[in-house]
DNA sequence: TACGCCTGTACGTGATAACGTACGCGCGTA
DNA sequence: TACGCGCGTACGTTATCACGTACAGGCGTA
């Protein structure tokens, strides 16, 4: 048992004992109520084994809960925020772009948002550019100000403020700003289909 | 293993083998992931076997989930129904909240972009809608302007303008803005991940 | 003060989870 | 056609879950 699953074990065991003694129950009471030892029960909520789904769930009924929603009260993660001085700022490989990633870089994040800014005459790459992203990737792309071009497989589609546009994102692309003003843009890629 | 166990435990395991499928993956493949044998995992997806919560958490893991998210996708209310006399008239259901969608109502379409305007005081939706997209779906949110609350799972988060957030969209929740001034924000829904 | 009851935990035992090894099958290629 | 590889599953073994029984401690009451 590693370090993060002994936490997770005893956080729920900790859980299960705080909501029981809440309900004003004894470990037997609760043994009757959901059909697992009184034994059992203590060893779970001392952490001290690690019940099969069958019996978590067992448990979670006893206390009225579905067990996702017993699994929920100690995990993180559900809701996750980034706030506005915490964007990663993407690096400045082309002259005249900008990006910054405005979601968290973590597993459970599906769908990535970042903000594009082009000055008169930039691009975010270039027509010999390989595709950036995995196969199956999705892009959306809002143009927020300006005009847009965007080159994607080797056709070119211009773009208006407030114009949106899904492409195959695992296909050579690259936006530009054929000025005069600056132009920005959020993008919105979705994993690939191995990940959805 | 009562009746009722037995169909959950085996509902999970055809789950965990439709997602590993989806990503490509073979059971050596998510067994490196994961941490848990091949063998143990072909069990739990024939339902031969119940995983602890500490294996079935690493199995979660392995397919970028955590195990609530996992048992969420074969909960009972999964599937919705909307009756014709149901329907929510669009784009004003609630006093004071617009929003309009900017991607293309096509299939393959893995991101819908939309964008939400909140008078102050006004409110998406309230404390006893029930979640409105499927299992496994996941919401980000980037407050454009003004000040939104996000209300997910019964806690509130609170967003400034330049603020991002990513939440689990199956569960229950809904934005309000507190005011004083008029919100808006843009809503990034991701599909979710049943694959049955 | 002593007894009974309730409570949580220790312990022994049987059942089963979990692993490592190996097998069978199908497919691709030389 | 034969061989090697990838894949999923069978099987034996070990570790641990899950239970039943019993113990220890605390509390209330006669």
């Amino acid at each position: 048992m590693s370090d993060v699953d002994a936490t997770s074990v005893a956080a729920i065991g900790g859980r299960v004992r705080a909501l029981r003694e809440a309900m004003g129950l004894s470990l037997r009471d609760l043994a009757e109520r959901c059909g697992v030892s009184a034994p059992m029960l203590s060893q779970v909520e001392r952490g001290e084994t690690s019940p099969t789904l069958q019996v978590a769930t067992r448990i979670a009924a006893g206390l009225d809960l579905r067990l996702s929603q017993l699994l929920r009260l100690d995990e993180d993660g559900a809701v996750t925020i980034v706030r506005a001085g915490e964007r990663r700022q993407g690096p400045t490989t082309v002259k005249g772009h900008s990006y910054e990633v405005l979601t968290a870089p973590l597993p459970g994040q599906r769908a990535e948002l970042s903000r594009h800014v082009l000055a008169p005459g930039a691009a975010t790459g270039g027509p010999g550019d390989p595709p950036m992203h995995e196969p199956g990737s999705r892009e959306t792309a809002l143009v927020e100000s300006g005009r847009v071009v965007l080159h994607c497989d080797g056709a070119a589609h211009d773009l208006q403020t407030g114009d949106c546009v899904t492409f195959d994102a695992d296909l050579p692309h690259h936006f530009e700003n054929p000025g005069p003003g600056e132009a920005t843009f959020l993008g919105v890629v979705s994993a690939g289909l191995r990940r959805s």
